[in-house]
This record gives C-alpha cells, structure tokens and sequence, in this order.
DNA sequence: ACAAAAAATATTGTTTACAAAATTAATTAT
DNA sequence: ATAATTAATTTTGTAAACAATATTTTTTGT
C-alpha cells in the first residue's frame, strides 16, 4: 500500500467518513458498495478495512463483514482537546493576519451552511462545517500548524443521520457560533472569538457524547 | 476478515513474531514468502500486513512494501507494567496450588533453554522462554488471568537477531533468573520467586531500551 | 395472517492471474 | 577494477473470477 495507492485511497475516504460521523456505529460496511462509490477495486477497499481495524474503527461480524466502531467517550475527548489547541493557535495567529478577503470567505462559508440546514442538506451542511474550521487553519498562514491539523484526521462533531428536531437545532447552534466567532474577529475581539470557538467546541463533545449513549 | 479465517491466521503469527521480538526492525516483510511459510494465500498475509499497519506495528516503505517496527520505550515500559501484574499475580496464585509436577515442568523447560542456549539454537531458545512464562500463568489455574493474559500479545524482551556476545550473556542471565524463580517457587518462598521475576523484567525493559537505541 | 421452509440474491472469503514497479544480477565501457 | 548501464528476476499493486456463506425474498402450509 504505497501512500498513493488505490487502497491509501480507500483507506482515507472511509476514515473520513467515520471520524466526521457521517456513518453510523454498527452499520455494515459493504466493499463492493464502496468500491464502486470510490471508484477502486474491492481489494482496495478490503485493505483500507483492515488498516481501520487495526485502528480499532471498525470491527469484524462474528459471520464476517466489517462494521464501524463508535468512537469512545475518551476519544471524543481526546480529539476535543486536540482540536481546541490547534484551532485557537490559529485563530490567535490569523488575528494579526487579518485580511478583509479572508473574512468575507468565512462569512460566505457561513451562509453556505444557514442556506443548506435551511433546505434540510445535512450533508452539505456538514462539508460547510468541515470548511469553516479548515479555513480557520489555513488563514493562519503556519504551514506546521496545517500539517499538524491534517495529520490528525480530526473529526467534526456532527451526527448528520437521524434528522430528528434536536439535531436540526444543533445545525443552527452550530451556525450562530460560527457567526459569533467570525463577528469578533472582525471587530478585532480575539478573546472573544477564542471564547466562541472553546464553547464551540464544548457543546460538540457533549451532544457527541449524549447521542452515542 | 472472520476471527478463523486465513487473514487472522496470518495476522496472528506476523504479530506474535514481531511482538516476541523475532523480526528485526526495518526489516522487509515479503508478501510471498510469509505466505508460504504460514500456508495462506498472499491476499491473506496482505490483509494481516494491513491489520498490522493499523496497529503501527509495521509500516509502508515509500516505495511500497511492508516494513517491521520498532517498539517505542513507551511501548515496551507499558508492556513491561502489564506482564508484571499479571505474571507476579500469577505466582502468586501458583503457589496455594503448587505441584510437584508444575515444579518439573517448569525446571524442564529451563533445562530445554539451556541446552538450546548451548547449542545456539536462539529462535529455539526464545520460544522456550515463551513456554516458561505461559506455563506460569498455566499454573496459576486461573482462567480469566490466562485469557487476559493472551489478550494483551504480550511480548517478550530478547532479541535472537545479532548474536554479539552481549545477547549470549543475556540469554545466560535469563536462564538463570528462570531458574531462580523456579527454585523459589519450590522452596515455597512465594516472595523471593516475584523478587526475581520483577527483576527479570526491569533487566529485560533495559535490555530491550539499550538494544533500540 | 403468521410461521416455517425453500429459493433467490447478495456478500464475503479465497485464489489466480497479470501488469507495473523495484530490486538484484549481469554486462559493458572507462 | 570500478562505475554506469542494461537485462533478468523478484516483488508488489491491482483486478477478475470463483466458491462458500449470509441474507433477503418468496413460497408454502397451517
């Protein structure tokens, strides 16, 4: 499996599924389903499998086939913790390299999101979100902080599956904290902005966390 | 990947190998001939490989192919505090159960260590070394200890790779620390047996940290 | 209508084959 | 003799085919 194999291809795709929660613990993953939606071999997707479960994401059937893992409470953590260091570095960085460009593209990421939870594109929504905190690194201008970000394969907090009332309500909180964030770096309000984002994130571990339950 | 299927199979022998410390890191694992050895298609070994590469036991070199890795000292330090609980405990337990013949299957494999020693029969020899631990957590008649025990793949710490004279003398130090244990268990002085099975470990993480670095 | 049995379908586990790439061995030139 | 180049071999990455097992659907009987 080179870095730029077929299966590194699989591999990488279905970690990203799983890590921003786009799949639900317990369902069967179908290689030949996955294949042909990432456009490799069965094989590929096969090795990409068993990489994830060394890793512990996912699990075999006691009659074979994988199936995705829940991410544990500790994990949940550990990744919260991870991400509320890199993305409030960045944000600290990207105060004083602040550029009216790069606040009107997160405004226009923002209503990206607000028009897609509007017409029910969870998913949609979801790659919103994943934009917004990729813009927040990448505004940072740390080419080691990116690196650091990507490697970590970090997952959002989102459940984009059950679309009951409550979920939907966790969309909209979700988008009044970007705009909240957003709102205090453009009036220079860092700690402010730092604040929204550490509240940003308490929330999401603890809807992660009550859901999973 | 069904828990009797040929991927296990392979999975389970490359990982015990690497884990007693039988394969050298930075070494090549090559798909065919590890198929040939354990008896399982090359697919099989290839899904193990990639179990393994998920687990950080192994890696891909850049230009593809599967490569051992070395322990971390955090690894071996926490591998070191698992065995030690569990055999210590194990002793323990063995010596409300004690036997003659738990005695002399215990002093026969030390004799079988030592002439495989002798003979410079090292793989032989490591593979005696593994029977004598399990024999001792065997002894303890302990199920669950037994199955946690397994659960851990735990591994030892000897390498059967240069045989410079430093790795003779530690296989010499190791007999007769087996010894010792085994005449202390005999001479029902529980505490003197854990005394030298703890300081047959702390040499063994040393020895283990020395060789890594 | 419901449960059990049988058939049909789908999915996985395994093997084989083949092409691309890397490694090793052999050849040539300096 | 050594270094560079070429050829041979090995090893990997990928795909396709097949058999075995699971799952779903349909049928049948009560």
């Amino acid at each position: 499996m080179k870095s730029t194999s077929q299966a590194a291809k699989a591999y990488l795709e279905i970690r990203k599924q799983i890590l921003s929660n786009q799949l639900v613990a317990k369902t069967r993953l179908k290689e030949d389903t996955w294949a042909t939606n990432i456009g490799v071999s069965r094989m590929a997707v096969r090795e990409g499998l068993n990489r994830l479960l060394g890793e512990q994401l996912v699990s075999l059937g006691a009659k074979g086939g994988y199936f995705v893992n829940s991410l544990s409470s500790a994990d949940v953590h550990t990744i919260r913790e991870l991400r509320e260091i890199l993305e409030v570095g960045a944000v600290r960085l990207m105060a004083v390299k602040i550029t009216k460009e790069k606040i009107e593209k997160l405004e226009k990421i923002c209503d990206d999101f607000t028009s897609m939870v509007k017409k029910r594109y969870f998913g949609g929504a979801c790659e919103a979100d994943v934009k917004f905190h990729e813009a927040i690194i990448e505004f940072a201008e740390n080419n080691k902080l990116a690196q650091a970000y990507k490697a970590g394969h970090i997952p959002l907090f989102h459940q984009q599956l059950s679309k009951t009332q409550k979920q939907v309500s966790d969309y909209e909180l979700t988008d009044n904290e970007h705009r909240q964030i957003v709102k205090a770096i453009k009036s220079r309000k860092t700690d402010l902005a730092v604040e929204w984002l550490v509240k940003h994130f308490g929330r999401g571990e603890s809807v992660m966390l009550e859901i999973d339950s």
